[in-house]
DNA sequence: AGCTACATTGTTAGCGCTAACACAATGGGG
DNA sequence: CCCCATTGTGTTAGCGCTAACAATGTAGCT
């Protein structure tokens, strides 16, 4: 390897020792076709004698790309963004780019604004806001923004490339496997909280199997995706007797309402089929185990650094932002058979 | 705000539009003294007025510092990955510092090696590695790194400075709490999968407040962190009528185990009381609400910026690795109330 | 031989910024 | 009224790299 010496290589010192100009060591770093691969060889070995490395701040000065994707995300702690953080993280690193990382201090334009900033700052190439509350989209729509930016399941929204998940047919497919049981009047809903796009959707979805079968639309309950909402607005649903099945809008509130049922003493899905959303690990492995929606999270994350890719290189195309929806699957497990 | 031009405008445009030098123009920028108030406010009219932005790379190359802080995680789906991340990244930015997220390939020297590289080319100036396996520990403080690590949850670790919980505390407390019931001759404990520190520290406290306490110490079962493994291991230790206590090393192997205990007939708390680790916010919702440990996981995200800071504005610091241990708390509930 | 075409390499000029120094302009103290 | 310290500002020289062009060499053809 190389000796201790008292700074890091730089290009020079590496043409000094294979005995040429600098120049030739960067066409060789830059794969330029017209080096003899005797120099090529030569070249890379000096490299490797000193452990060289190519400085990334000039680089970019000189070349204008930072190479950098920025990624904005609100929670990571929910299963969706932090599989999807993972999907991006894989997709990036395999098209050679770097992945920095933005927490959102809050859901708020202002909040929006200043992640935007930060990654600006750091002249990132390009974004993905992984934001799944409608005010962060319309924000995003909005606010015309100094770099391309892709947002991550955020529903449709006007004007902004999106990838996401099938929401809407996801929900359709559960509440369907729910009436195909043959024995509920109708399917009620515990939904996400408003103003969140997933939970937005999933209503619709839920709403609109209900009405192709032409039964009665009761209205949603909204809880806040936490184990906690699902376990008191579950009580509350337990002490309903019309309710014999119930889609719930993630598992996690799934998991709260088992428990709120099982302590109201109705038991699923002998008296309640209860499903949730999201399959998360843990799923298979509430009493009774969960029938869910699976959603790719990484192919999602996949996409959406394409997609970005995409109007990085092409950076004033006419075309309208594409968006990409990833289909969604139903699991069927015990708690609605 | 700036009207559409064709370039970016740079530091000369500012001066330019100010009057003065473009050192003038950094001089602003970087807070020095020497500069008189009024010229200060022409400069930042200015600054405005063309929406300017310092170009990082720029600055970068001539300061040597990227302001860019890694981040390698192996897998953010799990709960304390995801958490202490979020300490992390607020504490950088409170710091001003960047953060770059690499994935972790798999648990391996070569992908430690490969995850350190890729950072490098960065020029990231420090970096923390949020990777519990010994074996990446080990790979750490083995392979000589270009730039200062700091590990988290990494246990005790030889000449590495690390921040982690204090995992043997916690499960000291858990296990002398089960004690303190009067109804167990002793405590089993399902462990997490060999080679993780933090299942190992939780051995040690198990082990340890048994040994205290002269009850016998049973052979532990190792789980792999997972419900299922938690499902299937909790059926084991269901059939065996000695378990009447059981201490299980994470929340989400709690869940199997209460599924498997629920399914063998065996009630909870009244047959066997069960702890968990890690309080995740679904453990109040279990059936029944699970006692556990918490940790305080953005703390640890605070503390591992710190020391890493620490160990980037001191860089030949002949001082031994300092290490930060954050208390852990048992939190009660009906599972071993 | 002489000329063109092309492959291969070197030379030069920045990219946008900060550090170091140079140079006014000021303001007491002798 | 000069001297020197202090304050404010401008000038210059890079940081390490790539792009553009210039300068070789080398072969193929007439």
């Amino acid at each position: 390897m190389s000796s201790a010496s008292s700074r890091e290589p730089v290009m020079a010192d590496v043409a000094r020792l294979a005995g040429v100009s600098h120049q030739t060591v960067s066409r060789v770093l830059n794969s330029h076709p017209n080096v003899k691969p005797a120099t090529r060889t030569r070249v890379l070995v000096a490299i490797e004698e000193l452990g060289y490395r190519r400085n990334s701040s000039a680089r970019a000065l000189v070349t204008r790309r930072t190479s950098v994707i920025g990624v904005v995300a609100f929670d990571l702690t929910l299963y969706g963004p932090a599989r999807t953080l993972a999907g991006i993280e894989q997709a990036a690193r395999a098209q050679g780019y770097f992945l920095s990382m933005v927490g959102l201090q809050g859901v708020t334009r202002e909040a929006m604004r200043e992640a935007m900033d930060y990654l600006a700052q750091q002249s990132a190439e390009g974004c993905i806001v992984i934001a799944p509350q409608r005010i962060v989209v319309d924000a995003l729509a909005e606010l015309a923004f100094p770099l391309p930016v892709v947002a991550v399941e955020g529903g449709e929204a006007p004007g902004l490339p999106v990838v996401c998940v099938d929401q809407r047919g996801g929900a359709r497919d559960v509440v369907r496997h729910l009436l195909a049981q043959g024995r509920h009047r109708t399917v009620h809903h515990l939904a996400g909280p408003l103003g969140w796009l997933e939970a937005e959707g999933r209503v619709l979805g839920w709403r609109q199997a209900l009405e192709e079968a032409g039964r009665p639309v009761p209205e949603p309950v909204y809880g806040d995706w936490s184990s906690r909402s699902g376990y008191t607005l579950g009580a509350q649903l337990a002490a309903d007797p019309d309710v014999s099945a119930l889609f719930v809008a993630n598992d996690q509130m799934a998991l709260g309402v088992l428990r709120a049922l099982a302590e109201a003493g109705r038991r699923v899905p002998e008296d309640v089929s209860v499903a949730g959303f999201d399959d998360i690990p843990e799923a298979e492995f509430f009493t009774p185990p969960l029938t869910t929606v699976f959603q790719d999270f990484a192919e999602v994350g996949r996409r959406s650094i394409n997609l970005l890719l995409d109007r990085i290189e092409a950076p004033r195309s006419t075309e309208p932002p594409a968006s990409d929806i990833v289909p969604a699957r139903l699991i069927a497990r015990a708690s609605a058979p």
